[in-house]
DNA sequence: CGCCATAAGTAAATCGATTTATCTTGGCCA
DNA sequence: TGGCCAAGATAAATCGATTTACTTATGGCG
């Protein structure tokens, strides 16, 4: 990669500031008032008032006007009830985990996005870990999180813990693991996409990276190419097929690997990356040694992150609806949270892939 | 743009699952056990299981020995406090909030990647919510995280609240509020590292991309980027300036004013973006004018999100230590939260911008 | 011997809301 | 007049841990 973002003297500077004085000046006015002093101030009992705030069928026999005084006195106290408390008491906390490898890639980013959509308007909070695929995190978090008395987790791209109470939903899980229900992408319809649309420009040599061996995609999407090449009758050369290593989540991987295929020597005209980022480094890899995008390689990628869309050219990609598939994720947890015990539920929800035509394909 | 994703049928396919059966196979085995369980299992009252486990000061009489067992017991049974009992008793949440325009884009991911980074260690959990500029949700999200318990609020890129009683840091913030920290870079030096390399390589007719009216960095970046002009003996021409305006997180809006700036006529060598999606977006303006980049036109972002480096060119830009200033945010909310209640606390803390040169600027 | 200090531990209040079982009053009917 | 019901509300238990103020032995010391 010609500019390692380590050649520079990149200075980590962070010089911390002259702390201008300081001074507590926040109050705010409006001090905390509990249950009891509302009902102190309405002369009523505490159950009263709570049954009124909880508009609990049990308070049907309170008259209107009395709760139309509570509700008054309520908004003009300013009370809220505490959450501390309600939790103990109902042991709930309408809080759910997220665990995802990293944060600030896009991919977990956009699934969040759509978690993050529903759970709010559900009266759902979540907290969101990343264990940046140490093995010891994506062990303790679960159980860290469990601990804080979350009632459900979201699993983004991140193996499965055992022996966790709560129901799981796996965004592109595989596995079938008893208590999780996947969201997996359909994996033949994309490999399929991708395939038909290089071998409908002409396309027959094509290399292929995949992915990292701890992504859970890597092999059920390989499979699937496979499938898809054997039915559409291209051959899958091994010669061809490199896999990415590092875990970095930049695209230095897809280019290490593209430029390993190009050492190898064996032509191609098209090229399938394990995902966008890696098709970024695979094109700058494929451009330093004199190939131009697309004229003289094709290159598709996979997830269509944001960034895709402003590449130059832009990027042909296949599209994972991932901030729906966050929404669907979230959704399904909120049902199977609020379910009986015992319930059924789904086991694997499968999402559409989409492919989107930008520059980097072209024909033979 | 030429290839927005609107452009084709995308059509948002999500088939829900034959939810192939289900069934309750969930049940982990370790069911949860008290501190009066384990107590009474151990034939202790709770209040010496209690201040033994949490090593109170006031567990030094308890011999070595019974501690040892009660330790041995807790494990044995798999004890694990209850947060929410723990919380109400303590009046502590150890949660803080923190509110981003955006989760699913760049800048506030890399944040978050700070920010969670340094709270985790320090044993919080932190709730993530996204406004989207919505200005009911700026208001609205800090009492809901307030009523959620939270010790502290984080906020990116995002107007001050009034009347919170929790300690407040805010990254790239720089009104002066009462109980809050600013974390701020140093745009002076920023503008003037951004300027000089232009200057240095001979250009003299800069155009500008102005942020958005409400991004907090806006006003304070450009006020910078006129004084730095003004030390270098470069003029700041009205007719190569324009203002972002569209909310998109994309790079759309760059892009159309771009377009507007070439549409002006005025011509111009040098482009300084506000950030760096909308030097991507401009990067495509030009093209499709048919400038090169950098021989053309040179072009400089701000803030060298993760895709700067790969772009082709790769993206000189500005950058900001955003992972760290989440750290320094993590690190002085805490400091706060445990801070006596009237102590004092910083004000502001400064971060130093860097200069990464790629090849998207050139020499005139 | 008497008294205090220390060791070892415990009882009980507390955090704030939820919720069940219970209580009082008045009205109505037989 | 007694009995019963409904309306209107409440007392008290509960969730599970923390923490202060106590209790009871035991040993040491003067």
């Amino acid at each position: 990669m010609p500019e390692p973002v380590t050649d520079y003297a990149t200075i980590r500077a962070m010089s911390r500031g002259k702390s201008d004085q300081g001074g507590a000046a926040r109050d705010a006015g409006e001090q905390k008032v509990n249950l009891r002093e509302l009902a102190e101030h309405l002369g009523l009992s505490v159950a009263t008032v709570s049954l009124v705030m909880n508009r609990s069928p049990a308070a049907k026999s309170i008259p209107h006007h009395t709760q139309a005084r509570v509700r008054a006195a309520a908004r003009e106290l300013n009370y809220r009830p505490n959450v501390m408390a309600r939790m103990l008491r109902q042991q709930r906390s309408f809080t759910v985990g997220v665990i995802v490898p990293e944060i600030s890639e896009g991919y977990a980013a956009m699934v969040l996005s759509g978690v993050e959509d529903h759970l709010l308007q559900e009266g759902y909070f979540y907290f969101v870990v990343s264990h940046r695929h140490r093995a010891d995190l994506i062990e303790e978090y679960p159980r860290l999180l469990q601990q804080r008395a979350v009632e459900g987790l979201v699993l983004v791209d991140t193996p499965c813990p055992t022996g966790v109470p709560v129901p799981i939903v796996a965004v592109s899980g595989h596995k079938h693991v008893p208590g999780v229900t996947n969201i997996s992408l359909n994996h033949s319809r994309a490999a399929r996409l991708a395939l038909d649309h290089l071998s409908g420009l002409g396309h027959r040599k094509i290399a292929f990276i995949k992915g990292q061996a701890f992504s859970s995609d890597t092999e059920v999407r390989w499979k699937a190419v496979r499938a898809a090449a054997l039915e559409l009758n291209l051959s899958v050369d091994e010669k061809l097929t490199v896999q990415l290593e590092s875990e970095s989540p930049t695209p230095q991987p897809g280019y290490d690997m593209t430029c390993k295929l190009l050492k190898a020597g064996q032509p191609f005209s098209a090229l399938f990356a394990f995902n966008d980022i890696s098709a970024l480094g695979a094109i700058r890899a494929l451009r330093e040694a004199g190939r131009r995008i697309p004229e003289d390689v094709s290159v598709i990628g996979f997830d269509d992150i944001q960034s895709a869309a402003y590449q130059n050219p832009g990027l042909t990609t296949i599209r994972q609806p991932l901030r729906e598939m966050g929404m669907t994720a979230a959704e399904t947890l909120v049902k199977r949270i609020n379910a009986p015990k015992n319930a059924e539920y789904p086991k694997n929800i499968v999402a559409e892939p989409e492919l989107i035509v930008r520059g980097s394909t072209a024909a033979v």
